[in-house]
DNA sequence: ACCTGGTCCCGGGCTCGGTTTT
DNA sequence: AAAACCGAGCCCGGGACCAGGT
């Protein structure tokens, strides 16, 4: 946890935030240092790092696993540690030649679903590597790969983790491919849903597959974040056993619902988790929808249209056309209906949302269909902050 | 034939970092 | 120094076209 979250959850305590402590705690998107019941796949990860602890680099490993499974909790928990430490710790092994203590690999942890493009993925590289002041536009690619190369050679090589690496545009190939033209000693860990087999070239490298969880370990995870997020005795096992039983593995999904179920019963103005906000908490979640790291990390206009649309009642609901002109008008956004129909149309195709054609015969015309949100939205609507 | 919904694509404007000119 | 300029990536707007219905 850092000073800001501590910061704002002091803010928001009192008033009436008697039951929620902190949302953030309870954020499927957010990881913590130390994921529950991780530990041998922590371990697996690790032995295929080895060589990084040795002065020489690893191969190239694809982490695999269902959504929810805890591969960005784990990967990103584990190199948020590894990154941090620029010195390490000195050795005894000196070269003969320059009197230069032995140096390891620096290491990265990217997230594709930010870094979803070539400029994109080398700009977060070297945000990791420097102190993040690297540009975001004005500069060529080859401008910023040069700028890149130099601080690079600085190091004996770098290990780069990039999440979600099956999400990269123009295809989950690119990673590695961008990643070469660096022509600097790098090793990546790529992770992601797609079994290898279905990804060109991942297929080809050391792999490591990450089952879903167990149910025993995601009540832990439950009861664990519960008690960080809730008030003392808020979330009774019982609850969380049920959720648990319903996310069937996925830890994405059972955070997700139990986040929804701690909103519910806030906005009751109870002190507990009870039965029925769990009930109505899995009723809000889609089982195996879109994630909230998907949803949260879409650029601030898309974020946006999805709040305002949230706002929206029924009837404005009823066909894309009439959502349409309803979030056009919304004071949240300030985007022409042309654009907020395209932006509405390419959130369905990526599974934000789904679209449901209605029975509504009008006479003429293609029968329009209607969008129906495909993510969590009570934690959206929490969590959003627009910027 | 005609109508409305849905898909695809790309030109241009915006904003930024770097470079040249004043 | 400061200002003007330039070229880059990203996003918005919107037109052209296709799909699916009466």
């Amino acid at each position: 946890m850092d000073i800001e979250t501590r910061i704002r959850r002091r803010r928001r305590r009192g008033a009436d935030q008697t039951l929620v402590l902190d949302y953030d705690l309870l954020n499927p998107a957010a990881h913590v240092s130390e994921p529950n019941g991780r530990g041998p796949i922590v371990e697996r990860v690790l032995d295929h790092l080895d060589p990084a602890f040795d002065e020489s680099l690893p191969s190239d490993v694809y982490v695999w696993g269902p959504p929810g499974s805890g591969k960005s909790a784990v990967v990103s928990a584990l190199f948020s540690r590894l990154e941090a430490p620029a010195t390490q710790p000195r050795t005894a092994i000196r070269t003969t030649t320059r009197a230069q203590s032995a140096e390891l690999p620096r290491f990265v942890y990217v997230n594709a679903r930010q870094a979803n493009s070539e400029f994109k993925l080398y700009r977060h590289v070297l945000d990791g590597v420097t102190d993040g002041d690297a540009p975001t536009k004005g500069i060529s690619t080859d401008d910023l790969v040069s700028e890149l190369r130099s601080v690079l050679s600085e190091f004996v090589g770098a290990v780069v983790a990039v999440d979600h690496a099956d999400e990269f545009e123009p295809s989950p190939t690119a990673v590695r491919s961008n990643l070469e033209t660096l022509n600097d000693p790098i090793s990546t860990v790529l992770v992601g849903r797609t079994p290898p087999s279905n990804v060109d070239g991942f297929g080809d490298i050391a792999e490591i597959e990450i089952p879903g969880y167990s149910q025993q370990v995601l009540i832990d995870v439950l009861m664990t974040r519960g008690s960080s997020g809730l008030t003392q005795d808020a979330l009774a096992y019982d609850q969380s056993r049920r959720i648990a039983a319903w996310a069937g593995g996925n830890a994405h999904d059972a955070l997700a619902a139990l986040f929804s179920a701690a909103v519910i019963a806030e906005d009751d103005g109870v002190q507990k988790v009870r039965s029925e906000d769990v009930t109505a908490g899995i009723d809000t979640v889609p089982r195996g929808g879109t994630s909230l790291g998907v949803v949260l990390t879409l650029p601030s206009n898309r974020q946006r249209v999805l709040r305002a649309f949230l706002d929206l009642e029924a009837d404005r609901r009823s066909t894309v056309t009439a959502t349409t002109e309803a979030i056009a008008d919304s004071a949240r956004v300030d985007l022409s209906a042309g654009t907020v129909k395209r932006i509405l149309y390419e959130l369905a195709d990526i599974g934000v949302f789904d679209r449901v054609t209605t029975d509504q015969t009008t006479g003429h015309g293609r029968p329009p269909s209607r969008l129906e949100p495909r993510f969590p939205t009570l934690p959206f609507q929490k969590l959003y902050e627009p910027h």
